[in-house]
DNA sequence: TAGATTGTTAATCGATTAACAATC
DNA sequence: TAGATTGTTAATCGATTAACAATC
């Protein structure tokens, strides 16, 4: 009777097929096939057939997908056919930018809470939020019922915000930091780290 | 006689060994074993050893690795042992934070040169930069030789500005625009979308 | 209808893990 | 020495691909 969990491998590239539809969408476009979309993102026909129907069946034969139902479709299961508020940690240049970023509308995602521990920021404006206190993170956050943050803080703080947010209800946190972090089962975590993702690069240049 | 290319899974996953050891070398540290690093990233013992065993035989029976040796093989190994000159095109919120981060230092990377096509922009200053003219990429580009490029424009041009790099003689792309550019091959594209991110985790959440 | 494309099965391929001899 | 840990082999596990019947 037990129900095998999709491989998370699987879950990873359905934001990658959401974010190619969509541009799809915005193209005006209202079919597409494994085969069209494969070639977009570099990978198998087969394979995106595969994921796909770990979760139902989406195409017609001979048809293909049609594009809004199959975003639509892959936006429930991602559990983006919501808005997911977010709390942002550090309000340094990582965290402004990211507090001004454009890109998380319309893809499930709304910053509503900034910190930091700096005097001199508390209570100054970045865009439409006002810097709060890092010792606010507990109230505010059990307070509006968040459960996604992000950390953009020093990397020696990494840990300590995080234990913070967990205590605070956090269930997601993208961290900025380029430090891996603890947190109990049940609270997931994921990285990003432009250097990272360079060094992967440079193994392969003269 | 052909030798086996080293998985490029393997390959992604030095540059967080390295940062890893970086780590405890700040802490001070001396030695560690696969154990331990696997502790601290979340992975298997075994499979770091299996990692390393690719690129030599850095460690010692019983003892485990020095860990500024490790650190200086895997440095040479990613050729993140030398500095990495690097191009800003879009300085925007993200390009102008990227411009600022100073979590490039010591790990092989520095931005030398920011681009943007805003009048505004062009001929301001972004920390020690000067915003030059997006006409000029070819052509300082090319001056100052330099191979490794970050995009941070508005979805709409990234491809346009991936070929210019391209023509440019860039072979390394850090795309923060969230779609996938198409380059030719011998040309290395990474991506960094913190919404893909997000919609990861939001699957495992209620 | 003929052509196209899905969803799925089975085969292949590759990555991870377990185990242990070697040895520090 | 005894204990610890590597590097490597073989086994396991899981992911990807190829192929095709079903069918739009």
């Amino acid at each position: 009777m037990d129900e095998k969990p999709i491989p998370d491998i699987v879950v990873g590239r359905l934001p990658l097929y959401l974010r190619a539809l969509r541009h799809m969408i915005s193209e005006g476009r209202q079919l597409t096939s494994s085969q069209e979309l494969a070639e977009r993102l570099g990978i198998s026909a087969a394979q995106i057939r595969k994921d796909l129907s770990h979760f139902g069946e989406f195409g017609k034969q001979g048809t293909g997908y049609n594009i809004d139902f199959l975003a639509e479709q892959l936006e429930r299961i991602l559990k983006v056919d919501r808005v997911w508020n977010m709390a942002v940690i550090g309000a340094g240049d990582i965290g402004s930018a990211v507090a001004r970023y454009q890109g998380f509308a319309n893809r499930g995602f709304k910053i509503t809470l900034i910190f930091d521990n700096d005097p001199e920021k508390i209570g100054r404006r970045i865009g439409p939020f006002t810097v709060h206190n890092m010792d606010q993170i507990g109230t505010l956050i059990k307070a509006e019922n968040i459960k996604v943050a992000m950390i953009a803080v020093p990397t020696a703080y990494a840990q300590e915000v995080a234990d913070q947010l967990v205590s605070a209800g956090i269930k997601a946190i993208l961290n900025y930091a380029p430090l891996n972090i603890n947190v109990p089962s049940g609270v997931w975590v994921e990285y990003t780290d432009p250097v990272t993702h360079l060094q992967h690069m440079t193994y392969y240049l003269d």
